[in-house]
DNA sequence: CTCGGCAGAATTTTT
DNA sequence: TTCTGCCGAG
């Protein structure tokens, strides 16, 4: 038994046997050699978390503690086990296939294909995408009349999976748990999806985690063969885990203890989805003895970038508390903290200024937007378009979550397994073929109540008279294509049968009939799966599996472009240039964080501040607004707490000079008048004087344009929305000005100003 | 069954 | 503002 968890044992020839332990500081160095026992690695921002990771597995090889077999490495992404997959093999001479080296989700699931009969499951189990989840509980839900308007199934799948993330079952309910969604019935649809889940011969990811949990306890020799043969066990990003992954770690180190967590509470940003920032909190209390090892030297950032980091996480409360400290000498330029009037002024600020030091020779690519929302790209992406400055949105709609990708990996999922009925149901009306609600509810009906997937309830249906006569040949038809790809299938390679798959479904001819702009997009991703994604993989069940457990692909690297992300996307990233708008009340902390988690929840919203600063290098610039639009309507936030919580002798406030305009804009509906100061200024300013001394003092407007009029004939100017052009005429306080781009308007003073201010004259 | 129109909502995201 | 999902009409 032992060897069918091992694969078989190779040689492992080791290349520089000393050169992981050069060039690691002392505290790295302990991190690396400190092989046995439990040891938490606390590795703040920037101070070489995946060197001392990737060097400690090298040690434990080069040490004979271990052979590759017998070490656990576990990750959260697939993204990050690929590095240290790619980093240990630059130690190791041989390739690290079979190794242990993977995502929580993939090892588990590896285990439990081993062992699936166990927990009544086939070991050819599917795996369920959030999207199969959420149809499948829409389902049932409304199998229970209950209003998926009222309660959105998003919503359900989000309590079934927190409780996963907690180790509960339906079981474990109190009548209380979640009494207010889905009138109360909670408890019956968990109980039932579950159910659904095994006829269906399927997991969710929590599934993977929790199933794997239930085996490890109920079979005391199989928990014994796993914690004898994983001598030593490495985790990444500790602070991330939840209660169920803590808890398989927890089994499998019992005994020899060997566990060694790195992570970093002031970085744990994902609450919200489950992750416990106690269990990394709680570590020496779980493993007696544990070694706790701090790594506070930052090879990242500058003095300044590092001091207003630490500056603003001291305001939490909880944490383990570490200090770092700048590795360089340089305390580098101060954190600029921009106050601008308005949104799309931010927007202009950060261009310019991101076309001020790409002229200066520094990449795009090492400038980087970091949002706290993900809407909040699109203001970005399409200054940026217009502008011309190449950038990539990270994050946004991921590959393999697209819909046309979805669509053609259903239809592999059927053929490759006949009774993957979530797999069926998506596409058996697409394209179109007269399938629909009726139909296919009676089917499902029959399934249900022989008891057999929808395939085998098909193939019953069509030996008897149940079904329209126009239907039957139908589903006939679709039942003899699906035969027939299974048996081409046999015959050729999985990418000629993917090809003729979405050729003969007629799936392809869908897209290719659509005028949207859209459909050539998604008939190129179509050709990327096939000759991009489907080519690395040996056959279709190869591939299928990967596809279910990994959500992500590469996207065209290389091309120098500038980052647009989320601050959740940027963890692990850094920059030289990192740009952070909209720290403002509501957006960042947001509001729904402080209503649903109070203080807890702005913690978490601080460390996501923490994050973000930390990932940049050389310079950033914090900015907020004083208006905005917000989903089509005007908002004036205030600015963030967070920014009044920097230490003032690393940043350097500064405010726009732009006078803000007094009326909605040129030839628009005329606004009525604002305050000369808008809201925020005031009110923030209020905030300062209330505050204690140490606070820093309010922005001070320091050239507001003294007096309109102050153009010349021939000027050079810039106005918001028609660009640069040159006075020609001026009548009061209306100019005439001859447009580059937009031709001749008359336009208010106070709407333009001059060239030369545009950039680095808006400020002082 | 399909299409068009309208109402309502709109963090963060991996596996 | 923009997207989604639902309902009603054909």
């Amino acid at each position: 038994m032992v060897n069918a968890i091992a694969s078989k044992p190779q040689a492992v020839y080791i290349k520089n046997m000393d050169s992981h332990l050069t060039a690691l500081n002392p505290m790295q160095r302990k991190a690396v050699e400190q092989l046995d026992g439990p040891v938490l690695v606390l590795a703040g921002a920037g101070t070489g978390k995946t060197r001392v990771l990737t060097a400690r597995l090298a040690h434990l090889l080069i040490s004979g503690k271990a052979t590759p077999h017998q070490i656990l490495a576990v990750t959260f992404t697939n993204k990050a086990a690929g590095e240290m997959r790619e980093r240990v093999a630059k130690y190791v001479g041989s390739p690290v296939e079979g190794w242990w080296i993977g995502t929580f989700h993939s090892i588990a699931a590896r285990i439990l294909r081993r062992h699936a009969p166990l927990l009544d499951l086939k070991p050819t189990f599917t795996i369920l995408g959030d999207d199969d989840q959420e149809r499948l509980l829409k389902q049932i839900m409304q199998g229970r009349d209950i209003d998926t308007k009222k309660t959105p199934p998003r919503m359900v799948v989000d309590t079934i999976s927190r409780w996963k993330d907690r180790v509960m079952t339906p079981g474990d309910l109190g009548p209380g748990d979640a009494s207010d969604i889905a009138d109360g019935k909670m408890r019956e649809i968990y109980r039932e999806y579950q159910e659904r889940l095994k006829t269906l011969n399927a997991c969710d990811f929590g599934d993977l985690i929790l199933h794997c949990i239930t085996l490890l306890r109920n079979q005391p020799d199989i928990l014994a063969q796993y914690q004898r043969h994983f001598r030593y066990i490495l985790v990444d990003e500790y602070q991330d885990t939840n209660l169920a992954q803590y808890l398989w770690l927890r089994l499998l180190a019992q005994g020899h203890q060997n566990i060694c967590c790195v992570g970093d509470d002031d970085q744990s940003i994902y609450g919200w989805r489950g992750a416990e920032v106690g269990n990394i909190l709680r570590f020496e209390e779980d493993y007696p003895g544990a070694e706790v090892i701090r790594l506070e030297e930052n090879y990242r950032s500058t003095g300044h970038i590092l001091g207003a980091a630490s500056g603003l996480i001291a305001h939490n409360r909880g944490r383990l508390g570490k200090t770092l400290w700048a590795a360089s000498h340089q305390d580098g330029e101060k954190i600029a903290v921009m106050s601008l009037w308005r949104g799309d002024e931010e927007v202009r600020f950060i261009a310019d200024e991101m076309e001020k030091r790409r002229r200066t020779g520094d990449p795009w690519s090492r400038m980087a937007i970091l949002l706290r929302t993900g809407y909040q790209t699109r203001a970005f992406e399409e200054h940026f378009l217009s502008r011309g400055i190449p950038h990539r949105v990270i994050g946004g709609m991921r590959f393999f979550e697209r819909q046309e990708i979805r669509d053609a990996i259903a239809y592999l999922r059927v053929i490759a397994q006949p009774d993957d009925d979530m797999a069926l149901l998506r596409i058996i009306n697409l394209p179109k073929r007269g399938l629909g609600n009726t139909t296919v509810d009676d089917i499902l009906q029959a399934a249900r109540s022989s008891g057999q997937s929808l395939t085998q309830a098909i193939a019953r249906l069509l030996g008897t008279d149940a079904l329209r006569p126009k239907v039957k040949t139908t589903l006939a038809s679709l039942m003899d294509d699906f035969a027939r790809w299974r048996q081409l299938g046999a015959e050729t390679t999985h990418l000629r049968l993917a090809e003729t798959v979405l050729e003969e479904s007629g799936y392809l001819a869908m897209w290719r009939a659509e005028k949207s702009p859209e459909a050539q997009g998604r008939l190129e991703n179509l050709r990327e799966l096939v000759s991009g994604a489907m080519a690395e993989f040996e056959d279709l069940p190869a591939f299928l599996e990967h596809v279910s457990l990994v959500m992500d692909t590469e996207s065209r690297k290389g091309e120098d472009a500038a980052s647009i992300m989320t601050l959740h996307g940027a963890k692990g990233l850094e920059f030289d240039t990192v740009f952070l708008p909209g720290w403002e009340e509501g957006l960042f902390p947001g509001q729904r964080t402080l209503d649903e988690n109070g203080s807890a929840g702005l913690e978490e919203e601080r460390r996501l501040a923490y994050v973000g600063i930390t990932r940049a290098r050389k310079r950033a610039f914090i900015s907020h607004a004083g208006e905005r639009y917000l989903f089509g309507s005007l908002t004036t936030p205030l600015p963030s707490r967070f920014l009044a919580e920097l230490p003032e002798e690393h940043v350097s406030r500064k405010m726009s000079s732009f006078s803000p305009p007094r009326f909605g804009g040129y030839g628009e509906r005329q606004k009525p008048e604002k305050p000369a100061q808008p809201k925020w200024s005031r009110e923030w300013r209020e905030r300062q004087n209330a505050a204690p001394a140490e606070r820093p003092p309010a922005p001070k407007t320091i050239s507001l344009r003294e007096s309109e009029g102050g153009f010349g004939l021939g000027e050079r100017v810039f106005h918001q929305k028609f660009g640069y052009g040159k006075v020609i005429g001026m009548d009061h306080d209306r100019l005439d000005i001859s447009f580059e781009h937009a031709g001749r308007k008359k336009v208010l003073d106070s709407f333009v100003i001059p060239a030369d201010e545009v950039g680095e004259g808006m400020f002082t």
